[in-house]
DNA sequence: CGTGAACTTGACAGAATTCAAAGTCTGTGG
DNA sequence: CCACAGACTTTGAATTCTGTCAAGTTCACG
């Protein structure tokens, strides 16, 4: 296990941290926000927390109390699916928001796993309930955060029901290409934090058939894969896998 | 096409009509307001809209400006599958909302079609979200509705990743079946307002498929079903084929 | 360097789609 | 009221895809 840098780093951050200076912001919750409004932002945010690859940061069914948003690091959200295993529900990346299909019920839907080493804020929701109601400008930032959620899970489902086996995969890829890529990493080129397990769940396939599909995918040149190292070689290539109609 | 009660009731309705004597209050937006902060509620409310069978009540790709919850009738939402056809995304019923995914975006992300003739109450957001500003509650109330809305998006993507077809139809007439009887009808006997090809569409698979497995349940004592009308014979036999082992 | 977990590869069987065609319902117009 | 046309539904046979089972291989960590 390979800790990274956020850990060490993260004792003598955690003080001087906050949103006005946090380069994720404008990404996260507080998008949009500046000045007072920023400022009393800050304020809601609790504490930072860190959370070490493969541990978790919230179990599924636990109070809900506290929304999160990564600071660094990576997770997967899953539950336990009827059939035994574990169904992975989406994977969240810094300056994303944990947590919000708790609020209905009062309880985490799904757990929260890192993927690797993390940090969150943590977000107490009273008080962020509180803050919306003096802040329109953040309930309405609030809102859209929430129905891009949505959107996601629409996304997901759609790549449930409707794509082959290549085409999941392919779309995995993609979007997790796209979000390095806009987090100023490289979209063609990225390390994957999720094991071949991880995609198996998340895709709804077998690990063996994810497998076989990294190898043919490998072989046609679409893409080079070392272990969890992996090459985007021809985006356009991937981008016609992704498509439907084959 | 039968035009049901509600049309020609609709006109003198229509005036008296508000959410203080509503009798879907309860499951709708307001449940939970009274007094003033109901009477607040209510003049948001626009106008009601009569929407008859296979119309639309907004476009895929629409600028977003209202809400709508469904006053009575019943909805499809749905959006163009990368493949080329139409992928239902749910069923929306009497007291529940239309339009929260297009908060994000400003754009209504799936077109919604009536199944039957139908009113919806017009709820426009900007009114709402300054209301919510002074009634917490409302805010509240309104925030679990999109986190229900989520978890509803997420137990499809579920069905449509785990479930083989005769699990994926028996939980969709299981759902529904709940449904109807959440709203005072019966959940054992009802007509499907969904064609096989809307059914096919929402669990993602083929008409044939559809109709092979009603044909199945029925040979099988499980249901009766003659077109569109259904009776669940045996509800027991139909929640354990909705089981996800087999 | 060894051990166990993670990953890859192959052969086979089962499930669902596709293609093709017959049968049924609905609403229109005579 | 009835006949007809088109959409909807049902049924059958062949094909394709993915999961299952069973090895073998590589990698990570002690």
């Amino acid at each position: 296990m390979n800790h990274m840098s956020a850990e060490a780093a993260s004792a003598p951050l955690a003080l001087a941290l906050n949103c006005t200076n946090c380069p994720w912001r404008a990404m996260c919750l507080p998008a949009g926000l500046a000045g007072a409004a920023l400022e009393a932002f800050s304020l809601v945010v609790g504490a930072r927390r860190t959370v070490l690859r493969n541990e978790r940061l919230h179990a599924a069914g636990a109070p809900f109390g506290s929304l999160y948003a990564v600071l660094c690091g990576e997770f997967k959200t899953q539950c336990a699916a009827p059939a035994g295993g574990m169904q992975l529900t989406g994977v969240v990346m810094t300056g994303e928001l944990l947590g919000l299909d708790a609020i209905a019920s009062g309880r985490y839907e799904s757990e929260a796993v890192a993927l690797s080493d993390s940090m969150v804020c943590v977000i107490p929701y009273a008080a962020l309930a509180a803050l919306m109601a003096r802040q329109p400008v953040l309930a309405l930032r609030f809102h859209a955060l929430f129905s891009a959620e949505s959107a996601r899970r629409q996304r997901h489902a759609l790549l449930l029901g409707k794509a082959r086996a290549p085409q999941r995969l392919a779309l995995l890829l993609l979007d997790l290409s796209a979000r390095y890529a806009a987090r100023g990493r490289s979209g063609t080129a990225f390390h994957l934090s999720m094991s071949r397990e991880d995609i198996a769940a998340y895709t709804c396939l077998t690990v063996e058939s994810i497998s076989r599909l990294l190898s043919r995918f490998k072989q046609t040149g679409v893409l080079d894969v070392s272990n969890r190292d992996i090459v985007l070689s021809d985006p356009a290539a991937l981008h016609a896998l992704a498509k439907l109609p084959p």
